[in-house]
DNA sequence: CCAGACATGTAAATTGTTACATGATTGT
DNA sequence: ACAATCATGTAACAATTTACATGTCTGG
């Protein structure tokens, strides 16, 4: 379980409310381990409990809004837990799944569904992608960290390429499995 | 949750009990959903509730072993829930955490142990999908329904590859972050 | 007959999701 | 003052993991 040392991360690299977490976990972080704000708050509460993390009210800003910081201690348990190491995330795809029960029913049974369904979200994930890279790394020197940035971006848009690959190419073999209007 | 369609299609490919289920998942369709053989012993008992397989003690086998069969009910199921369609399942990476954490603190602080890890996992299930690609796929004509069994695992050859281009590369970077022996 | 393997489970703990509830402030 | 919005939560549920427990046969 990662969520607390990725709020860690998040904390450290720019102290805020729980809300400007979750909103942030939106668009960067979140990208790699997605949480609700429900979940954020939760364990904000153990984070400070074990006194990885202070809490203040935030001045100036309205309603109950708090401050996190992260302690010394915390960042002590981030150092620890950045040098363990983990197996990669087994996979859990539906999609995986149906094609097979569409092999095992006979065909027919509208996996094509779901493959243009998610050849469209992967073609929008993609596009994101692209922009991104355009806007932030294009046309310049790039430091030994932002290239890092980089790698991981571009880890997302061969992801999104692959993903796109192989659901164009199943719906074409699919067509051929089922030449008439089945 | 696509464990109990999982389930039926392993079902409908071949009846057996439990326990061969929970070891044909080891290898073949527990490769996109894995569980283990106490969710899957739960969930046969769901599915026999719902009246989507039934079951009978097996003849001639040792112990309390009971095959399962699917029932027309849950072929009708399987299909129905075949033609829905699901987003792309969320990335939960903790190695992309730990090197935006790594970031975060200044470097050193170690994250070349999960990515050397993780390395030499991917490599080794890249040799393993090699081979069965050599075995199964290499020197015949395929037909439609093995070109697309052949197009899985080459989805899968090609993320494996991908994430071993990406520890390499990040590896090097790294490197290059902290030219000492820090 | 009993040790070991095989087959089937039960229980608790963890983690994540979904739906709902409350408090505080701003703009009108 | 009151609607809209922002910030913080609570509760119930669903899914998965881990640890443990029990029953039944086979081989020596």
């Amino acid at each position: 379980m990662s969520l607390p040392h990725a709020l860690l991360t998040s904390l450290l690299e720019q102290p805020c409310a729980g809300m400007d977490l979750a909103r942030r976990f939106e668009r960067s972080i979140g990208f790699f381990w997605p949480a609700t704000h429900q979940q954020i708050y939760k364990e904000l509460g153990k984070l400070e409990a074990a006194g990885w993390v202070s809490s203040a009210a935030e001045e100036g800003a309205r309603g109950r809004k708090r401050r996190y910081d992260v302690l010394p201690a915390g960042k002590l348990e981030l150092q620890r837990w950045v040098a363990e190491s983990d197996d990669p995330p087994p996979l859990r795809d539906a999609l995986m799944v149906r094609l097979r029960a569409e092999a095992a029913l006979g065909s027919g049974a509208g996996v094509e569904n779901d493959l243009r369904h998610r050849l469209a979200r992967h073609r929008a994930q993609l596009a994101l992608y692209e922009a991104i890279e355009q806007r932030d790394f294009s046309g310049r020197e790039l430091s030994a960290a932002e290239q890092l940035q980089h790698l991981i971006l571009q880890s997302g848009l061969a992801t999104e390429r692959e993903q796109i690959h192989f659901c164009e190419k199943a719906l074409v073999l699919l067509a051929a499995l089922q030449p008439a209007g089945v």
